[in-house]
DNA sequence: TGCATCTAACAACTCAGTTGCATCTGGCGC
DNA sequence: GCGCCAGATGCAACTGAGTTGTTAGATGCA
């Protein structure tokens, strides 16, 4: 009847892991906001220990979903906090084609979101978006006279490591 | 009442043309559809004829407005014929950082539209979308390994040469 | 001109994201 | 440890872009 749902069984899924792997990352996703100067609430540390737990972006669907079981959280609070990780520097967010933003922790080692100035992957098999930090964006391109750019925006779609 | 119409005075707006420049391009638009295998329509002419007369990529709402004096047009047929006009060639669509899709005329010299292989520069000040016919996009990036790249989209943010 | 087929219009819907507001709570002062 | 309150959450309702289904109408060929 319903499409959703799921029977409990041991394993019956092939897709999501029993144990979520993000708990693990809440030690982690308290310390960082702790280092903001903002309140440290259930909430923000599921939503960011998500985060952290991913190696691509993910959408507030993508979040609630993942957190539902153990940290359900409404959807509305799921937008709030994931704009308010993208407020602080915590995060950024990244327009796909679908028209749905996702959400993806910033590169630690970049530090104070350099305006996120680095390139995009999305997979057209798994449609998944990976962040290629390595990849430079420098401002290095001939544009037409009367064009001043001041942010660079560059997405790549094809197959990632996962889709061989 | 009403918060959209607006007195039918002699240059009561300053935003919007009093004679719409898409009318002059109604012959050349009409020419494009007859050379393409599909029925020639009053929807098809005029919104092919309002994307021309744009330099710049425009949006359902914008075609839909910019018709609706000499053309009103049903916003779902707008969708439909802007997405036509995708399907066979003579357009194609760009996502927006504001979750809209904006259309734009394909560059006729760079013929049968090479999966629009093009730059995009958005306008922070005006938000207007131009296409970058000129800035290669060449796939000659070193991607991090496992990432095999089929597309790229390069976009730029800044200002465009009509907001000094 | 007649007719089969494609297209437009209308209404209703979906879905991501937002807003308003009442309730709750983290963290500070006492 | 207790109480307070600014700020955060949860709920409901809304917005706005885009889609779908269905019927009426226009197009273009015989």
């Amino acid at each position: 009847m319903k499409t959703t749902t799921r029977p409990a069984g041991p394993n019956t899924s092939n897709k999501i892991a029993v144990s979520p792997a993000y708990l693990s990352r809440i030690p982690e996703a308290e310390a960082a906001i702790r280092r903001t100067a903002d309140r440290l609430t259930q909430p923000r540390v599921a939503v960011l220990a998500c985060l952290l737990s991913l190696d691509h972006a993910a959408s507030h669907f993508d979040v609630a979903q993942a957190l539902a079981k153990h940290h359900p959280i409404d959807r509305v609070t799921v937008y709030r906090v994931l704009e308010w990780l993208v407020d602080v520097g915590i995060a950024h967010r990244i327009a796909g084609d679908d028209r749905v933003w996702r959400f993806m922790i910033n590169d630690p080692s970049a530090a104070i979101a350099p305006h996120h100035q680095h390139a995009h992957f999305t997979c057209t098999t798994c449609q998944q978006t990976f962040c290629l930090d390595d990849v430079p964006t420098k401002l290095n391109f001939k544009l037409p006279a009367g064009f001043k750019p001041a942010e660079v925006d560059l997405k790549f779609r094809g197959r990632c490591m996962h889709c061989d």
